[in-house]
DNA sequence: CTAGCCTTGACA
DNA sequence: TGTCAAGGCTAG
């Protein structure tokens, strides 16, 4: 008897090298990992490794390190997003065409290896030879350390004033260590402090959503796809965010006390240095970017940090801005009309378009959580050249996607059009992001950006590898 | 908790 | 109506 799934099932787990059972959650598995990602999926179930998260699994072993077991089924490739949070038996997902394919190019390599004279016990298929390389997960769904971190203090603030790199800040736990004396407060109008607001609107808007007990507990679910609720746990909260920019703020003033009052345009540099510095604070504890080895973490903050820097101002606008005014990552604001008036038209059309983006966003009435996973779409960059993982960075981006797909299913009932807008937006992200990078270059072949920060080192870096 | 087998239900 | 990838059940 010939099924269908004969060819499939000749194939090994990519997990643990078991016996395949069919397509489960996104790619071919046995039936032990299936079931193992479901429970751990469905239950929220956090696991800790007894060694160095570095456990072999195999079929004789996979009992031993849940932890390991699962960080090694997403890395493969296994889609939080497949499993569903309405519980919802039977019926087919959004999954269909994908396994179609898959199993079409597994069919027509089959047959190329066999007109090229390989026998078919010569081995597993070219997938499953690549994903059964012994992989090394640090981390995975494990609270977010910069969430629960403490506010900082003067003692690790002040304790350095080296210059931050990329490369010194990625592999490093340390928090305060690598922070550094800069300049400037200026003159510049602060209208209004936002605090009350922007906690109200926070919890509004799910800034405080804990995510074991709204997927969880709750058999119904809210009807968040489970890699949405990761991304979205992934994300600083906007509070905290502030209050260590602004912690860190009030103790340099006394530096710039030193040194007199500076420009607009130094402080704007001054802030996004700091959110820069969170940025990478956040790719670094993040799902998926955490298992990335140091070389591909910088090329792909390299590329992206302009739009990340971008978004990120973008998205508090639409999220808790007011129009007319730029609302800071302290929570201060700034009338655009005073940023425009000296402003000379490269910056005037920035401030323009990235309004219209704010509009746009607003418009669209996109949320925190859609936010959360057009980061990661942004920051997963397969095009990036040179980079080591590229497989599992394309994977990593078409799961954000995926997940965004999903989730504007959830809360849009024209999810496909607006799906599309948003992508869109992006594409208006990435343009709005090239023209800021020409603008900071310009004005730093003037001598007019401060100099010694992360700001300069990620816009030469990007200049001098691409 | 694991993993093998069972039930369900949208889709081709 | 058959398929097959979801979730459910349960002995070990």
């Amino acid at each position: 008897m010939e099924s269908r799934l004969d060819g499939d099932l000749e194939e090994l787990c990519p997990v643990c090298g078991d016996k395949v059972s069919g397509y489960h959650y996104g790619l071919l598995t046995c039936e032990s990992c299936k079931g193992f990602f479901k429970r751990t999926v469905q239950n929220n179930k956090k696991y800790i490794c007894a060694e160095n998260q570095e456990c072999r699994i195999d079929k004789t072993q996979r009992k031993r390190c849940p932890f390991c077991r699962f960080q090694k089924c997403l890395h493969v490739g296994m889609r939080l997003e497949a499993v569903r949070a309405d519980r919802m038996r039977g019926g087919r997902n959004k999954f269909g065409p994908m396994y179609k394919r898959d199993r079409a190019l597994k069919q027509q390599r089959k047959a190329l290896m066999q007109a090229a004279g390989f026998r078919k016990e010569s081995g597993p298929t070219l997938v499953s030879a690549t994903q059964q390389q012994d992989f090394t997960f640090p981390g995975g769904l494990q609270p977010d350390p910069i969430l629960h971190s403490s506010p900082p203090t003067a003692q690790n603030n002040s304790m350095s004033y080296q210059p931050a790199s990329l490369c010194s800040l990625l592999p490093s736990h340390s928090l305060g260590a690598t922070l550094r004396q800069c300049t400037v407060f200026s003159n510049w109008t602060v209208k209004a402090e936002r605090n009350d607001r922007m906690c109200s609107l926070g919890s509004a808007a799910g800034l405080y959503i804990n995510s074991d007990k709204l997927y969880s507990s709750s058999p119904q679910g809210p009807g968040i796809p489970p890699l949405v609720m990761e991304f979205l746990r992934c994300d600083p909260d906007e509070v905290q965010l502030q209050n260590k920019i602004t912690a860190q703020l009030l103790q340099e003033q006394t530096v710039w006390n030193q040194h007199g009052g500076t420009s607009m345009f130094s402080l704007m540099c001054l802030l996004a240095d700091k959110m820069l510095f969170f940025m990478v604070e956040w790719a670094r504890t993040s799902i998926f970017f955490k298992q990335l080895k140091v070389s591909d973490q910088m090329k792909l903050l390299h590329n992206s940090w302009s739009e990340l820097l971008l978004l990120d101002i973008i998205s508090r606008q639409v999220l808790y801005g007011r129009e007319g005014s730029l609302l800071l990552v302290t929570g201060q604001e700034v009338e655009l009309s005073d940023i425009t008036s000296n402003a000379g038209p490269t910056l005037v059309s920035l401030v323009q378009r990235g309004q219209e983006l704010v509009e746009r966003f607003f418009i669209l009435k996109v949320d925190r959580q859609e936010f959360a996973c057009m980061k990661f779409l942004v920051l997963f960059n397969p095009d990036v050249i040179e980079l080591e993982d590229h497989q599992f960075i394309e994977s990593v981006q078409e799961q954000a996607e995926g997940a965004l797909l999903e989730y504007s299913l959830c809360t849009s009932s024209q999810y496909l059009g607006r799906f599309a807008h948003l992508l869109l937006c992006l594409s208006e992200l990435r343009s709005l992001s090239v023209l800021a990078e020409e603008y900071l270059s310009c004005k730093d072949l003037s001598a007019e950006v401060p100099c010694n920060n992360l700001l300069i080192e990620m816009l030469h870096a990007k200049h001098s590898w691409q």
